[in-house]
DNA sequence: GTCTATAGTGGGATAGAC
DNA sequence: GTCTATCCCACTATAGAC
């Protein structure tokens, strides 16, 4: 096949394959051959850009976390100076994250059915030695002082208690996406509606 | 005739050997050797009694289910009659799983700090051809299931809705233990009172 | 009969040389 | 970009100890 002129960057392609692969199959599982097939792209490029598989993988956590910071960012400018949606608009943000071209609802996805990529990451990633470890750390520190500051601009009591609340939300929502996979052939599963529960968390704590 | 050795097992040291190193190093992190040295067993010794490393996960996770079963079973039976600490007893039994005769707080622990270890088996288990998925599925179904029926028996107007935010504070409180073992050396994480938070929302649900 | 000790094989993975 | 080296891993075979 004859490449185009303007074709994507090899680093790009890796970056793309390592995402597909990485989180939907494991980082461990996912040999680093599986991501120079994905990727079309020869294996001394692939350690010419990074490190090595360890390397590959703190990038991949590096740009997901950017991309997820930048879709909530998004999502909070777009709540404008309400206070309450600006407390649950992280959930804005994860009902539009990854951000899919081709449309469709990205929590109908296989890549949703993953639940969260840090908290995955985190299980195959024991030790903080590990290059990829600031980026876990990244995603629960934003996860924590956003919420929190939210919660206090919104004028709970106890900002601490909401902020607390509403990432026991964030993350029910995401085991629940796991969980829905697993028991795929099942009833129905109840979808979780994670936002409006987070809107009368807020209402409580803001009595 | 039983010798008088008391010594443990080859079968049961290989089981606790694994437990400990599947869940507080990942499943695909650890090798075969790592568990033959933790448990002091010959490598021809695992392959008699399981089919292979595959067979060793399933069992793991197989015991695994069975003892979190029989302490959410015992948590529901020193409630007697009470309908509403019946609904929050997944709570208590996570206050006391996984049973450490040595005494102390299990969430204090590091195991704790690894989150729902059937979670994170699904994340480095893809497919459900894995013998150990069956497992997997018992675990999300067994709280599915039985935080429905929990949730009817308390008289919640809506069980359905009730079980997801049971499950969902279930979720959000073992994801939290894996968030606050990421983000130590910070300032005091914020205990999630889980218990307390189920109590209020079938309150919410009955009234 | 159950377990141990040791040595060794084949395959796949990471990594680097040409 | 191709090709090759090196290592680790799951797994097996044999033979002996309690």
């Amino acid at each position: 096949m004859t490449a185009p002129s303007a074709r994507t960057p090899a680093r790009e392609r890796l970056l793309d394959a390592a995402t597909d692969l990485f989180h939907s199959r494991g980082i461990a599982a996912t040999g680093v051959d599986a991501v120079l097939r994905r990727a079309e792209v020869a294996p001394a490029t692939l350690y010419a850009h990074f490190s090595g598989k360890d390397g590959l993988v703190a990038a991949y956590l590096e740009r997901r976390f950017a991309r997820w910071r930048e879709a909530w960012d998004e999502a909070l400018a777009a709540c404008g100076d309400d206070v309450l949606a600006r407390a649950v608009s992280v959930f804005d943000a994860l009902a539009t994250f990854p951000s899919n071209p081709g449309g469709g609802d990205p929590s109908a996805g296989d890549d949703a059915r993953r639940g969260c990529a840090f908290l995955a990451a985190a299980v195959e990633i024991p030790g903080p030695e590990h290059p990829a470890h600031p980026w876990l750390l990244a995603d629960s520190a934003l996860l924590r002082d956003r919420l929190r500051q939210l919660a206090s601009e919104a004028g709970a009591h106890d900002p601490d208690a909401l902020a607390g609340e509403l990432l026991a939300l964030y993350d029910g929502a995401l085991a629940a996406r796991v969980r829905a996979g697993l028991l795929t052939g099942d009833a129905r599963p109840v979808p979780f509606p994670a936002r409006d529960l987070a809107l009368a968390a807020v209402a409580r704590h803001t009595a």
